[in-house]
DNA sequence: GTCTATACTTCGATAGAC
DNA sequence: GTCTATCGAAGTATAGAC
């Protein structure tokens, strides 16, 4: 009885990559960042562990890239609010539907277990945010009797967002209807202009 | 060379398990959940591994004993915040300034690695929401002309807090003092009473 | 570019001596 | 109640065949 041997499928080299971070993503979300490990995403995709390890040499190389990635698409998605008629429900609905949310709380965690990609992951999450407040500014409307400044107000936009979004993946929702309902009439308050 | 061996110290078993649970939390604050181990722990107290497993004979009921703890500990800083003069600030600072807080996070993080112990502590955490937030309604005067329930606040400010906390444990600090302006203000605002 | 095979590490958990 | 010893599973990473 022979082993079965599988075949040698040969990809595109992005392609490959875009599928490995796609996995790591995936697994990241569902099973946390605890659960990413090159068999496990290699089982995922039904290739070899070894094939994790030529394109991402080790797990920190894989973390980072999908990190990378991760802030780019950001971006791409804060454009879109950039442009909004209201760019204040448009941020909202972005910070909250946004599939990633969940991702940047694991990246967190992640940032607290893996001392040596935490500079990196803080250095870049700074300068976007830094970046984000910039545009912001020059496009949210805020009520000027209430001090809250765009930085200040994208920040709890996403706290809030990312707290929702995490207790209710694991079955925490006492509150969460009310909490949506508020923050519905304050965007509405704090935007003169609509 | 005969190898070196340790004493047997015998403990009160109560004392034991409390020192286990704070290693535990230390590790889980410090590096992480997925760095907790029964091996991690015991190298900690200098104790040996099995004697963790003897204690709490899977990782599970050890997470889960540590859940516990935390709650009944938040439990009794909730008492403190409804009996001050100025509940709302109370709270804040509760949230805010809580060590625990960190932890909260890690387990939320934790559920989502361990489906075994995920409605357990998803069961205990909407129950203790539900009862902190019949007890805040007794206390806590908000502006009735906002339409905000004491558990939508609670939330919300724990959303805060946590992420802040979060954060800037792993370096993320672009736009949190301004935050912790506008909470300070927001505070004042809604109390009517003080 | 992808696979097989392997070395080394760490973990969860248990049996049994003391 | 605490230790030694140990098994099996899973993780990281590398060397080398194809």
């Amino acid at each position: 009885m022979e082993p079965a041997r599988k075949k040698r499928i040969r990809r595109d080299p992005d392609t490959t990559r875009g599928l490995i971070l796609d996995a790591t993503e995936q697994v990241m979300v569902e099973e946390g960042y605890a659960a990413v490990s090159s068999r496990r995403i290699a089982q995922i995709l039904g290739i070899n562990a070894a094939t994790v390890h030529y394109y991402y040499p080790t797990t920190d190389d894989l973390f980072l890239a999908l990190h990378h990635r991760m802030m780019e698409r950001q971006k791409g998605g804060l454009e879109a609010v950039l442009t909004a008629e209201a760019p204040l429900d448009a941020l909202w609905k972005f910070q909250s539907e946004w599939d990633q949310s969940a991702l940047g709380v694991e990246f967190i965690a992640l940032s607290n277990h893996r001392k040596a990609i935490r500079p990196v992951l803080a250095e870049v999450t700074n300068a976007a945010r830094e970046k984000q407040a910039v545009a912001l500014d020059a496009v949210i409307a805020l009520d000027r009797a209430i001090p809250l400044s765009p930085a200040a107000f994208t920040t709890i936009l996403t706290a809030i967002a990312r707290t929702l979004t995490n207790e209710e993946r694991v079955g925490i929702t006492h509150g969460h209807r009310e909490v949506r309902d508020f923050v519905a009439w304050a965007l509405r308050e704090l935007a003169p202009r609509g």
